[in-house]
DNA sequence: CCCACTATTGAGACAGAGTCTCCTTGACAA
DNA sequence: TTGTCAAGGAGACTCTGTCTCAATAGTGGG
């Protein structure tokens, strides 16, 4: 499932972001039969995340939840999380120091991050390896191949400034 | 540090790989000033990955050795591989589940990876992004630069056919 | 060869992050 | 209103890795 013919680099538009509530609360209710309190919660914090565009660390997100309801467990926020991220709602965003956060992905296209290693902050990318080159290499060294992750990491105008 | 002119793919010549032991030993020569039992342990299991070239995580790799010497502690085994990974003697793999592997380099040269998400095999790739694109990126977004990583995941001819 | 010095090690406590169990809660439909 | 069962919460547990600190053992000098 390579599926990624653009190679060139697009620069936010600003206008091309689909609506962040449609998406957080259309997501609950694929997987979700039940209409929980605990799942408002979840989806008012991301919707709220999604505004900003900022990451978050799963614990960052479980104790802004606690905040709307202090009973809010564990397991139901990195359940929800682990979901999301499946259905493609949440990126996953790994760092070299083996920490990772999460983020509302900011388009439904297929991007990659540019990543702050020092205050998290997330750009997405819209460039890619070249299509055929990844098919050429999953024929020669006979792989199926099925995913591809690729992230530039760096320092943003604000944490080089200080 | 964008440093990366290199965007064809070139497959690997077999001939191209330096010689493992001596990888091995000279890096432990850098970082340490005694030659100690638990190093010698070490250098050989490394030696002998590095042959095979297969992916490793650091408690398979404790495992491993404590068949050399069950008194090896797990500290000293995790506070080597740290050091070799920083001395790019070893290469670290993440994947997308957020499990790692460690492996033996396979050359010195800028690369990236072709990982089969089953059995963890590793294949080293010389594909890389543009140069000039990442700079651009970095100049438009105010980032500087530092790194970036790219994998390519995927299920290699083993794994496929069981 | 022996000693002193101190880098290095190992045991095990500790920590962070996530998972699992299992009982309770509460949404929803009949 | 009530029964059913999806979903949630508490907290034990696991997995990985880190830290502390006393014990060990290379090494260079005498």
């Amino acid at each position: 499932m390579v599926s990624c013919e653009k190679i060139g680099y697009d620069p936010p538009t600003g206008s091309g972001y689909m609506d962040v509530k449609e998406r957080v609360t259309s997501a609950f209710s694929q997987f979700s039969e039940r209409s929980t309190r605990p799942r408002q919660i979840i989806a008012e914090g991301l919707i709220h995340l999604g505004e900003t565009g900022e990451a978050f660390s799963a614990d960052d997100l479980l104790s802004r939840l606690r905040k709307s309801d202090p009973r809010i467990g564990r397991a139901t926020v990195y359940r929800s999380v682990e979901k999301l991220v499946r259905m493609k709602v949440l990126d996953r965003i790994d760092f070299a120091d083996g920490s990772h956060y999460f983020r509302m992905c900011g388009s439904d296209e297929h991007h990659h991050h540019l990543a702050c290693t020092k205050c998290h902050r997330i750009v997405d990318l819209h460039v890619c390896l070249d299509n055929d080159q990844m098919k050429e290499i999953g024929r020669r060294e006979q792989f199926r191949i099925d995913d591809h992750s690729i992230t530039i990491f760096g320092l943003c105008k604000n944490c080089r400034s200080r």
